[in-house]
DNA sequence: TTAAACCCTGACGCTACGTCATGCTCAAGG
DNA sequence: CCTTGAGCATGACGTAGCGTCAGGGTTTAA
């Protein structure tokens, strides 16, 4: 119900000191004082030193916070949408972060010492505090694609959605082929293919080009998609996350 | 080839006051120097600024990272591999940080005022520097989920796999109809059963608790996990997230 | 040969706290 | 009742990792 400084501090994973220094700049005052000067938070404190904590995860200045909390029209539940967006957004840098070191210790491993400087830093260019005005003024984080999914699924009847499963299935199978016809990733063909199996993500949610690659990714990166794919046809993991990605950079 | 200040900036996506800064500190000093005093970075200056960015983006002060890149036995390639773990945890928190907004949002729309502190910050305590020295002890950073799971999928027999895609079947029907029956998903009946589960994954790789977690996050959080669970039992994505965190609490 | 675009080296500023120092408060135990 | 240890308060100063001028050379394409 109500909390002293080194109570919420341990909650929230953040130092007395840190909870000292939004008071001190009127980021996050406590509810009251007890009559001995005591910090005493409440539970509004608590969800407004959440939002702050999302927001400061995403860094942006505490400045920048106070006013944005400050706003008038704030509401709570769309901002954590927001967030929701730009932390899915951080997973694809990370993502992609992860795939460059890949990519780095093959070239490594291959033997080459010197090796192209784009790969070497895929990922890396931070989300400067560019991205916040950007996004301030787009606010496109309203759609939200794990709910999409989620009543799209639901209203799907049984056997629509066995003719789901069969779509995704004969789309994949129509990758697989044309891997093993040697067809290139990038190439037409390919990316036609691509835009087949995108089709079939539709039947879930709408998927962003962004959103396509980071698919991709997951197919080399998580062990159960790769080995699902490994079996279908070895190297097909790598040959779906090459031509997914070829698909999405013609989208951005 | 060779680079000046302002191309390797733009390469690396960093600021050139950020280059001087690395050259002052020492950390990052040019192969050498034009007649006019020009920086000019050379190919291994690449590598290490790579280097330097990922311990950077994990969040190791400068210092540290001279330190370590100083080391007589730094090998770039068991870095490498170290950073990529560390980013997989990573991605862990940040789909832990979407887990809570979507617990909050549920909260929040259920029209609830008053929430659960843990369930507010689950995600937040941020890796803070004592995660270097844990880490920098235990070396735990060798084994790699991808390379591992990789190479068990190559090895294993038409008929072996068949076999292992039944049992992972098997142990998501047995756990869907726990479900059914209304077993706590932190009942030991469950535990076990999801022990049956993580039985079926080391097939493929040997998963941490950690990872077991995570990975019940992404049942929820990804589209197609979700559609493939959500259909086989409405619900049972939560479920097996639930029940899978439980087990990884219990391991923790 | 001149302007635009880089490069250099200081030097000061800034954010988001960490880290004392000094002193009050409060609950439990002797 | 008094002490003691954990917790609280308010300054005040320190730090990391650059951002941001200021003042002045260098390169290169037109």
């Amino acid at each position: 119900m109500n909390y002293r400084v080194k109570e919420l501090a341990g909650l929230a994973g953040v130092s007395v000191r840190t909870l000292h220094h939004y008071d001190a700049i009127g980021l996050l005052s406590p509810a009251r004082r007890s009559p001995s000067g005591y910090r005493i938070y409440g539970p509004e404190d608590l969800l407004r030193l959440q939002q702050i904590l999302f927001y400061r995860e995403l860094e942006m200045p505490l400045e920048g916070i106070a006013r944005e909390l400050g706003r008038p029209d704030f509401d709570p539940e769309a901002a954590l949408v927001a967030h929701r967006a730009r932390l899915e957004e951080r997973l694809g840098r990370l993502r992609r972060l992860v795939a460059t070191i890949d990519t780095t210790l093959a070239r490594l491993g291959g033997g080459e010492k010197e090796l192209k400087p784009e790969e070497l830093y895929e990922g890396f260019p931070k989300e400067t505090a560019e991205r916040w005005e950007r996004e301030a003024a787009e606010n496109w984080g309203d759609s939200d694609a794990y709910r999409e999914s989620r009543k799209r699924v639901a209203r799907m009847s049984k056997e629509r959605w066995a003719e789901v499963k069969a779509e995704g299935a004969a789309a994949d199978e129509a990758l697989a082929d044309a891997m093993r016809r040697g067809v290139a990733p990038g190439s037409a063909e390919a990316l036609a293919l691509v835009e087949r199996k995108v089709a079939h993500l539709r039947n879930f949610y709408e998927p962003s080009p962004e959103m396509v690659k980071g698919l991709g990714d997951m197919y080399v990166q998580h062990p159960e998609f790769r080995a699902h794919y490994e079996k279908q046809a070895p190297g097909l993991a790598e040959y779906l996350r090459d031509a997914m990605t070829a698909w999405a950079a013609g989208r951005a």
